[in-house]
DNA sequence: CAGTGGTCTAGACCACACT
DNA sequence: GTGTGGTCTAGACCACTGC
């Protein structure tokens, strides 16, 4: 571990990380994992508990280094995997942002599904419509998905996503009760941008990560409805579980997409 | 640029990297980025030009190091980058290695398709039987998709893909005729294990990254037979454009995927 | 044991952004 | 100019692998 009074020296304490345990929180890290997978469990920390809000600066590198009493470099490594993991974001001369879901250029980060055209400026915005929102008692295998016990109360919404006036996405969803009081159709109706950024500001909820199952399916006949297609048209059937830290999962989202004018688009490497 | 005879010094013209130019190729490299990012350029030279080939061990860090004339940790970020494409696979004690699509534990890294129960080693390998395999000319779109020309020759394949005896996937797939000289239907079939890996040891072609295009569609008549189901069932079409080094497109695959017991899984963040 | 990748430090300078 | 992240170096030591 770092030893606390160390100002200028080649710090040999530190270089045997093995075990090592930064600001001496023996018990609370496990620890025998790299220095910089320590710092960057502290900042997990911090970013989780809310210290610094999304869309605001972390700390500068040399204040982190200083804060937790190792080398900028372990910092930066810290904040590198943090980085390429989507939750903070680097602005050279300015400073390390916390991610956020709005005010980022794509404005649906997870909406994998986009015009045949390629063109998603053109499309203009999505025209949602709230179809329903309502709080019940979760059925089984929604409190799976959510790790609730069945009974738990939980929050289900139905909205249709159109484009250019075609009705393209239904979704379903379900959000566990606790963390999502106060949220009503209304609220969601006026505001304007995507849910996850209402869900940020309002209930400081951050979806960092989702896993996503994907099946083509034919419509029951009020999706058919809804969706403005035949019985018999395939749809794609994509169940999304979003998880905020920690991988909790805090949203299950059963969408049903039309493929005529769209398409779902995945790089694989 | 890194000054050639400078043993042991700050060396501060390698500092200098802006317009840094490494082993003075001047001309070859457009020059003007980071030094890390030439030095990846180069081993990515290597890597193409097939002077290590897939599964072999690419020179050590040092070494590497040593032949650049730049530091350890100037190769080591370079690698860095090359090991999160994929492109390469850092092995501690032993080395770094040229990735391959054999010999790894996921038999497919591009098949996203996975059975419902999640056990992937459970229902045993894929039984694959090549339906028809044939040259010919190119039509528009595949011409487009490979980036030939209309009437270049091409070498057309189809196959299903069958688990536990259900035929589950049926694929049509576009290969460019030149690289592919002598691939016939025998060879297919008497080749054992993945695809890509003969490709990269018969044809020293390896393919690096994917873009897939996903829909719901219906089957036509033959494609139905071929995976045993009703021409009303809803199937996953996914179409595939499979790129080597410089994003060169090598082949283009048009997959009907069955999910009544697998589904297409992917990962968000 | 030697060789490899992995971690850590410290100090230097560059590129960018704001003031 | 000052402060930020970005690049580069050099040297040290740790952890794993295989002789």
């Amino acid at each position: 571990m770092p030893s606390l009074p160390t100002p200028p020296s080649p710090n040999p304490d530190s270089a045997s990380f093995s075990g090592g345990d930064a600001l001496g929180l023996s018990g609370l890290t496990p620890a025998f994992s790299p220095l910089y997978q320590q710092i960057k469990g502290l900042i997990l920390q911090s970013l989780q508990s809310g210290e610094w809000k999304p869309g605001e600066a972390i700390p500068s590198e040399m204040d982190l280094a200083a804060r937790f009493r190792v080398s900028q470099g372990t910092v930066r490594k810290a904040i590198d995997e943090l980085s390429a993991e989507n939750l903070v974001v680097r602005r050279q001369g300015k400073g390390t942002f916390v991610a956020t879901h709005a005010e980022q250029q794509v404005q649906y980060r997870f909406l994998k599904l986009q015009p045949d055209n390629g063109d998603t400026q053109s499309e203009g915005p999505a025209e949602r419509t709230i179809i329903d929102c309502k709080r019940l008692r979760a059925s089984a295998d929604i409190a799976r998905a959510l790790s609730l016990r069945s009974g738990d109360p939980v929050l289900q919404v139905r909205r249709v996503l159109a484009f250019a006036g075609v009705p393209t996405i239904l979704e379903d969803l379900w959000l566990p009760g606790a963390p999502f009081k106060g949220l009503t159709a209304e609220r969601l109706s006026n505001y304007h941008g995507p849910m996850y950024a209402l869900f940020e500001t309002e209930f400081g909820v951050r979806m960092v990560r989702a896993d996503e199952n994907i099946r083509a399916v034919n419509p029951d006949a009020e999706q058919a409805k809804l969706l403005h297609v035949d019985l018999k048209v395939p749809l794609l059937s994509v169940e999304r579980v979003a998880f905020t830290y920690n991988d909790t999962p805090m949203e299950l989202r059963r969408g049903l997409y039309r493929t005529d004018t769209h398409h779902y688009r995945n790089a694989l490497s």
